[in-house]
Parts: C-alpha cells; structure tokens; sequence
DNA sequence: TATTGTTATACTCTATAACTATA
DNA sequence: TATAGTTATAGAGTATAACAATA
C-alpha cells in the first residue's frame, strides 16, 4: 500500500515544484504558469483551432475559451474566423504576445536550467521518455471503459 | 529552445494525466484528487497539524484550511486543538474517513496499476529518483534569492 | 447528425494581507 | 518577536450542460 503510491506522490511534488516557481518567476509579468503553457503551443503552432489548442495542453474547450477571453484583454492573443471552417476560429499570438513570450522564455531559463543541471544528460532523455510512458498508458486506459468500475456513468 | 522544454512539457502531461484519471474516478465519490493526497497524508502520519499538513502537500496553508473545511463537512476529518501547543490544531481521518480512504485506495487501484504496468520494475525505482532529483533542485533554488531576477519582491 | 465554439453556472484550488491568540 | 490558524477577498483553472451555427 506504499509502494505503489510513490509515483503519483513523486510526480506531483515535482510538478506543483515546477508550476510554481513558473508562476512566481512570472507574476510580476501579469502572466500564469498555465497561459504559458498555452502561450508556447501558439508559438510552436502559429493559428491552432481551440479544439487543437486543447487536446494539445491535454485541457478543456470550455477552459481554453477562458483562458484565451484573459489573454485577449491583455492583446497578448487574438481570434479570427477560420478561413476553411466557419465554424472554427484560429487562435494566434499578436506581436506583442510574441514579444512577451521571448521575454517571458528569457525569465524563465533560469528554472529550466535548474532542472536540467540536477540531472546528467542521458537521465534527460530516460526522464522524458519514462514520463511519456506513464502518459500514454494513462491516456490509452481512459479510452476503453474501466474494468473495475464495469458500468456507472463518470458524470458530474 | 525546444530541448529544454521537453521536461516541463512531459512532467505537466502526465501529472495532469494522472490528475484528472484520478478525478473521474472519485467523482461519484465526492471527493477529489488533491482531498485525496490530503487524506492520504493523514492516514500515514495520524493527527498533523495543519502547518505540517501543508508542507507534506506542498501546498499553503490557507488552501489547506479550505480544503478541511470542505472535508469537515463530508465528516471525513475532524480537526481538535493540540494538546502541547493551543495555538496548533491536529488534523485526523474520522473513522468514516479512513474507510473513505480504503475504499478510494481500491477504486485507484487501476490508475496506478495501468502507470506501474507501464514501466519496468527498475524503471520505477529510476521515476522516482528523477522525480525527485528534479523536486530538490527546485525547491533548494527557491530558497536563494534569483541571480537573474536579483532585487524585485515576488509580490502579487 | 456530428462538430466548433459560446454561454451560464458552479466548484475547487490557490494565495495574499490583515488579524487574533498564543509561544 | 515569531508562530498557528482564521478571515476576507480575489482570481484562475476546471468542467458540465444546454445552446447556436455550421459541416
């Protein structure tokens, strides 16, 4: 009953590690851990759709669209219908949303490095890859319906 | 710029991963993921206060206090003044609590099968050490003050 | 019919600041 | 003076359900 509960603990502590020295190291930028995140996907992939904006920080529509109507109050983000699908919209960094993603990038290498100088090398690469192990697993079982908990609705 | 962005990205995807595989399973529960770190904090190490309770979650200690109050009343914890210190209260799983716990230890069962499934016996001893590797530089660099962000409080 | 996004709504977690009581 | 906890307050993220518009 110990063992078996040192991941959960171990990853937790380690992100809530991370999301917070992230969110201090910004606050004084008027910017969260979290819009970051969404931030560095848009400046990865210029003009995602909210549904790919999404699935890709593995995150709720209906929370996206909350967090995108905050970053448009601050001109860091904008939306525009989608030229293909009238349906959709495109989401996209303004100019000054880049700027304050370089800015933002620049203030937070120091957590990064932090990181990275605790581990050798090829336990960056074992670290990653172990970790996307326990995503995948976790994502691949939510799919098929659960085998312990054969038929209750997993409604709110 | 995007090596070093490998760690956050994977350690964010699969806490949340976790996080939210661990929610929908305790929904019909009415408890959620975080009340149950804190009720498994407190079937550990019976009767913390709320100071040490917040430390072992690495949380604060007002989000703990809101946390209790939500659990008091489910009559899952009960909180009664230490008996050493008046100023201090001790946290305790009631015995509805601790059968609450059992139950959603099972009902979790699954979860952390399908992550431990995942890996290789010696790649879970090496998680965790990573993990952790990665927690404690974090937290050690917090305590210093910023070589790149030298004077500004972290204010809100 | 299925999908994209919006709206309304509600709850949990988070955290600061000012405060009381005690050590 | 420092510490434990409370209170008030605020905001961010989360997520469901009902809905409109479009594919």
């Amino acid at each position: 009953m110990r063992i078996d509960h040192e991941i959960p603990i171990a990853l937790r502590r380690a992100y809530l590690a991370l999301h917070r020295a992230t969110d201090s190291a910004f606050v004084k930028y008027g910017v969260t851990a979290d819009q970051f995140v969404l931030m560095a996907s848009l400046a990865r992939d210029h003009a995602l759709t909210q549904r790919q904006l999404a699935s890709r920080m593995s995150s709720d529509p209906s929370t996206v669209r909350a967090m995108l109507v905050l970053l448009e109050k601050s001109n860091l983000v904008r939306r525009e219908s989608h030229p293909a699908d009238a349906r959709a919209k495109t989401v996209a960094l303004t100019p000054a949303g880049k700027r304050k993603f370089q800015q933002l990038w620049k203030v937070g290498q120091h957590i990064r490095d932090t990181m990275y100088e605790a581990l050798q090398p090829h336990e960056v690469t074992t670290l990653i890859r172990l970790l996307n192990q326990v995503s995948e697993s976790l994502n691949s079982a939510g799919d098929e319906s659960s085998d312990q908990l054969p038929s209750a609705p997993a409604r709110r």
